[in-house]
RNA sequence: CGGGGCAUAGCUCAGCUUGGUAGAGCGCUCGCUUUGGGAGCGAGAGGCCGUCGGUUCGAGUCCGGCUGCCCCGACCA
């Protein structure tokens, strides 16, 4: 490509709404525009980036027996009514009245689309197992798009699909996914940590996400000291320390003016925030049902702990959290500030009568703790578990945390980080075959309904990622898989002699196989062409001026070296095949 | 959805406090000069000051509504 004739310009300064690295980086390069909130246009160079993505993710899916396919972005209303996620997806899918009665939505993701197809083209177990992916646009309206390409309302996603017989045949092709996953960022470039995520309501026994550590980044992720553990805050599991005192204390209700944290208490008593018990409350909802229909939730964990809502919404069913109102909290008998379980009515189980309450395997670690009397400035010392009161259920809804011991080893230390978020392995099971009674026949003559597993990647997002991590003070430094083009010819003189080896020497590289952009642009100075050079970030720099020509060639420089070599021009296809 | 900020030329921003003819740098066009790190001189083009309303003789400037964009948080198979 000639400069000469590129649309679009370098600028000198970013926008001032852009924040990240990568967003400042790709749109001062010219790689994106932005058209509104979290909407891109790709232009010539960052469609090539996305192109050479588009090759990897092709290339790794179909090494394990995938075949790419294209599905349509507009969805009929009835597909997603099928699967039960039109209501539920309405805050997040664009969802469009074409008019007499006829409604659909733009993708926000295809399993509707996919279940469908498997509906129609798999009829028994000699279709299985299958793996189909594409690479498409998708549309959330994101209640926040952010960080350029980090969170976008219009997206292109790698989304793969494998579908099976039984769940054995999920859970075997599970690990080639996961492989396949770690050869793709490897490929681009880039270091992720997988982590156990969060399965969720969707159900089903695995998840991970690949995270990109970067402090830009929307998730919290834990990982341990001492060994590879590593999890989504959501998923992650810590030992609870701490030993019940041998000899334990008699309850006693003391007046605590003023005490309405946790803080509050434990500075007041003179004691740690984990000698204290706190209590949250929260309203449930089964999923799928009225918020009418849901109960109280009343749970509690040791006071320098935090609950964790998706492990709490987890352990209680998939249910939809939000917090309890001081009516429902009163009505239960507890006082808000100053609660504990302590002389409520508490149930025995989820379907006796009294108070839920859910209690944090961590009250177990411990004795003797200050919790509230359930009245005004009033609290209890020597309040320990289950002499002075009881639990409906115990789990592990306490999120882990810096300095927390780790679940896996049992010896290393936890710490948390920011990450983004640059992949996603899902193994769905039967969320879509149950409900849209998807089978396949299997050996036994009967029909089975089928196992699915989805898998996504969003190419603009690891497109950001790649720059968040490749680049430099003078602009971007891609890495050679994925950059728009191998080598940056610059024609430095303003006399015939360069122009004429550049000319040449663009049409002798790309004869050799090399994707070559050329700044031929009359009239501009060479530190122009330098800076744009080093902005847009090709690997191979190439330059012919004067200066070389009498140093005896052009002058080849790698975008990640400081190195110079004026190479003969005769050597110079070898030279630079030999890079 | 809650909190905060911003909106004036393609980009970065001044002008607003104290209302009175629309500004600068970069970019763009033309000419001359220059040609190895965003070069120089000269001449130009380019703006319904986001939008609607109010106050005023007069609003980019003061007041209110709306919209858009950015940041923090909530949310996010």
């Amino acid at each position: 490509m000639k400069l000469s004739r590129s649309f679009g310009k370098t600028l000198r300064e970013a926008p001032s709404d852009a924040e990240m690295v990568s967003h400042k980086l790709l749109i001062r390069a010219n790689f994106i525009r932005p058209l509104g909130a979290g909407i891109y246009t790709y232009m010539p160079l960052g469609y090539r980036v996305l192109n050479n993505i588009h090759a990897i993710l092709s290339d790794e899916m179909d090494d394990i027996d995938g075949q790419e396919m294209l599905m349509p972005n507009l969805h009929p209303k009835e597909i997603w009514d099928r699967t039960g996620r039109w209501a539920q997806y309405s805050g997040v899918m664009f969802q469009i009245d074409a008019g007499g009665n006829r409604w659909y939505g733009m993708s926000p993701t295809h399993e509707e689309v996919v279940i469908d197809l498997i509906g129609r083209e798999v009829d028994s177990y000699r279709d299985l197992p299958r793996m189909v992916y594409h690479i498409s646009k998708k549309y959330r309206d994101e209640a926040r798009p952010r960080g350029g390409m980090i969170r976008l309302r219009e997206f292109i996603m790698k989304d793969a699909y494998s579908m099976h017989l039984s769940e054995e045949s999920l859970d075997e092709y599970y690990p080639d996914m996961y492989q396949a996953y770690l050869n793709i960022f490897n490929r681009c470039g880039i270091d992720v940590i997988p982590v156990q995520a969060d399965t969720g309501a969707m159900g089903g026994k695995s998840s991970h996400e690949f995270l990109f550590p970067h402090d830009g980044g929307e998730d919290d992720f834990i990982q341990c000291s001492n060994c590879d553990y590593a999890a989504n805050v959501e998923a992650a599991t810590f030992v609870r320390t701490g030993d019940k005192p041998d000899s334990l204390e008699e309850l006693n209700k003391i007046l605590t003016p003023d005490c309405k944290t946790i803080q509050a208490v434990a500075d007041f008593c003179g004691i740690a925030t984990s000698q204290t018990l706190k209590a949250v409350f929260l309203w449930a909802t089964p999923p799928g049902k009225a918020e009418k229909e849901g109960k109280f939730v009343f749970a509690v964990i040791r006071g320098d702990l935090d609950v964790n809502e998706v492990k709490l919404s987890n352990a209680l069913g998939g249910v939809e959290l939000r917090p309890a109102t001081e009516e429902e909290i009163k009505a239960t008998g507890a006082m808000p500030g100053y609660a504990s379980p302590i002389g409520l009515n508490v149930a025995k189980d989820a379907d006796s009568d009294g108070v839920y309450v859910i209690a944090d395997t961590s009250i177990e670690n411990g004795g003797d703790f200050v919790v509230g009397a359930n009245e005004v400035e009033y609290h209890y010392t020597g309040t320990n578990y289950p002499r002075d009161f009881a639990v409906t259920q115990m789990a592990d809804i306490a999120e882990a945390g810096n300095g927390h011991v780790c679940g896996n080893c049992g010896e290393g230390t936890l710490s948390s980080r920011k990450a983004i978020e640059a992949g996603h392995c899902f193994k769905l099971g039967l969320r879509y075959s149950k409900p849209t009674n998807t089978t396949a026949l299997g050996p036994d003559g009967k029909p089975h309904l089928v196992y699915m597993g989805s898998y996504g990647i969003g190419l603009d997002r690891l497109m950001g990622i790649i720059v968040e991590k490749y680049h430099d003070e003078s602009g971007i430094v891609w890495p050679r898989s994925v950059a728009p083009y191998d080598i940056h010819l610059m024609n430095l003189g303003k006399e015939e002699e360069p122009k004429a080896l550049c000319d040449q020497l663009y049409k002798d590289l790309k004869a050799a196989g090399f994707s070559v952009i050329y700044d031929d642009r009359p009239k501009v100075n060479p530190g122009v062409k330098f800076k744009d050079a080093d902005l847009m970030g090709m690997p191979i720099r190439i330059s012919i001026g004067r200066r070389s020509l009498e140093n005896g060639g052009a002058e080849v420089k790698l975008r990640n070296s400081a190195d110079r070599d004026v190479v003969a021009m005769d050597d110079l296809i070898a030279h630079v095949k030999a890079l």
